[in-house]
DNA sequence: GGACTTAGTACGTGGCACGTACTAATTTAG
DNA sequence: CTAAATTAGTACGTGCCACGTACTAAGTCC
């Protein structure tokens, strides 16, 4: 096995564990990675368009469905009324760090677990190095 | 950064290219995953499913569209005639093919060429490493 | 003030995934 | 050897996700 596929199955392998931690959660991959955008922002419906890498209109749907579930809220904004922040609740907060904390026990689990400390170290700066590109 | 962060970014950086790269070709990421299942494989609807993950009621929508465009055919099996085997057709074997060159060009312009002839090996292995457990 | 641009929503389309309910073929029990 | 249970697969309804197009309302530019 080359570079290629190990990066090719590693990135299914992360992201399935993903999406089954946020299912147990009754949270789409998307919908987790908005909470998780919003955790440090309070960005209008264009701005988390462009975060998530979603047209205006895929937003819509979605912070729909996540107000809808008491989530997120939207506020209105007071410099451009045409423009709406999406600022996310207790109970959206609550979520995200659930999921977060729950992924971070399985990369435990299933990573660091098998690695040597140096190894993990090692594994993080490469890692690092390929996403600062 | 952390390791957590690290693997969760990073697969969602592979995921986002083999995404895109799929969707050149026309095809989703389900489509391209299947359609490399069976470049080694003629597995029955049941076999697929579990390959993928699937339920069998998932893989029935998704056979069904990739035949309508010819990208695979079904076969009734003469062992069992409750099931079918699926068959990638040669406009299939071609499309996956040219997404999988496609996704190794990616990773080649992406990650290799950024680490250094000896990282890259460390980073194979420990990938590898993760995935054989 | 009128033309243009921008933020967001509404709506229709198509893919994806599931659960449930069903048919047909096969296997197992009695 | 039939009757019951299991298995392979499909049909259908639901909901999420993503997009393009068309629209409204608000802001900007002349």
């Amino acid at each position: 096995m080359d570079l290629v596929d190990a990066l090719g199955q590693l990135s299914f392998e992360v992201q399935g564990a993903l999406a089954e931690i946020a299912g147990k959660h009754d949270l789409s991959l998307v919908q987790t990675r908005l909470l998780g955008v919003l955790r440090d922002r309070e960005p209008t419906m264009q701005e988390l368009g462009r975060h998530l890498g979603l047209d205006k209109s895929s937003v819509t749907g979605l912070v729909l469905r996540a107000q809808r579930r008491g989530l997120v809220i939207r506020t209105a904004s007071e410099l451009d009324r045409r423009s709406a922040h999406v600022i996310i609740t207790e109970d959206g907060l609550r979520l995200a760090s659930a999921v977060a904390d729950e992924f971070a026990r399985w990369i435990a689990a299933n990573v660091a677990a098998v690695l040597a400390p140096a190894e993990q170290r090692e594994l993080t700066r490469l890692v690092k190095k390929v996403l600062s590109s």
